[in-house]
DNA sequence: TGTACATCAGTGAACGCGCGTTCACTGATGTAC
DNA sequence: TGTACATCAGTGAACGCGCGTTCACTGATGTAC
């Protein structure tokens, strides 16, 4: 059995959960501790006795993002499987839809931080290598057996850069059409199972 | 016949080159204006004699980078087909080499950059939709008139993804072996020429 | 159960620094005669 | 061709501001008896 987490632990997790949302809407460089913080209800002078500098919440941050959206999109393709999706297609229709496009926040942590990654510092680094290997096994887990090994790191790239391009575009017509091409290009290629009715 | 430019367009130019590869280099917020300026030869004070604000000059840099890359690709391109390769697979092959993913600081404007794009002011986000308009039909010229309307934007997506996906990783065996899966899966699917001997 | 005290999470003012931007000035370029 | 002056590109000091970080302090929590 678990021990009560204390009063400092908790408030920790609120800061780390805030601070993982804030940097995939405003990227590493967007946002302050002093912002973090006072998202999270608090002052900033408190920080340093949770983090010892910024860095180090940022590779937590960005854990706890990958964390909390991979437990969304499992919960999305859950829904989606039981109406009778394929792993893949239910894979696809969440990471590729238009809620994703437009949820930034909630969503993607590798596709709302990837070009800034390589600029960070060696910690933060380490933390999102693990981010894109952990999308590439979670691409992984939905493909048939005998598929290709090398195929999951092909379709996470394309999923990635779809989710980026189209939010480059704007979530409008623009961005969807480019989403929906990318949708039909994976699903023709890769879904193995009859298409819905 | 054009006009000899004057000193002050000359070192425009420069001033814009300049930043065109810092902000591949390190983002549109890790370049201050200062460092530019010292970059080009120059002392800060001097700036806002040849643009109104920081953005704008975002704005130019980005409109030519995009062209400096297309140009620096269209290059290797050539080359390429000039070896019998197909213009797709040259495409492939340049974009998605070990050589673009060590140079961000000449490479493609869009992997180096799309992730912070939403972010941007409106002036900068409108100059990368015409960075991302721009790639994707760079890559429909080089697919055969018969090809699916859509699958230029699904490979493009598929190109930037990998390569941003790649310098996540490293420029190391982990982060090349990702470029090499998404060059094999992309001619697999797209390239009708035969293979190289 | 109630009081006295130690612990500790969070406060808020302050720091040094680098940023984007402004501006009075300098020194080179180029035109007028 | 040579001198006098106007133009103009670039300099460098200064500004206000927000950042990451530090620290002396406060007030609430919880333990000892």
């Amino acid at each position: 059995m678990a021990t009560a987490p204390s009063r400092k632990a908790l408030t920790h997790e609120r800061i780390v959960d805030t601070a993982a949302r804030a940097i995939r809407r405003g990227g590493f460089s967007g946002v302050g501790v002093a912002d973090i913080m006072k998202e999270a209800g608090l002052t900033h002078g408190g920080f340093y006795a949770h983090f010892p500098s910024r860095d180090a919440l940022l590779v937590e941050a960005l854990a706890h993002a990958g964390q909390q959206s991979a437990e969304r999109l499992s919960q999305g393709n859950a829904q989606r499987e039981a109406r009778g999706a394929s792993p893949f297609r239910a894979l696809i229709d969440s990471y590729l839809s238009d809620r994703h496009l437009s949820g930034t926040e909630n969503g993607c942590a590798v596709a709302a931080l990837v070009s800034e990654m390589p600029r960070q510092s060696a910690e933060v680094r380490g933390a999102a290598v693990e981010r894109v290997r952990s999308l590439v096994a979670l691409v992984a887990q939905t493909l048939p057996v005998d598929a290709a090994p090398d195929s999951a790191a092909a379709i996470a790239s394309q999923m990635v850069g779809a989710l980026q391009l189209a939010r480059a575009l704007g979530d409008n017509a623009e961005g969807q059409a480019l989403l929906a091409a990318n949708r039909s290009a994976l699903l023709a290629r890769y879904d193995t199972s009859q298409p819905a009715a």
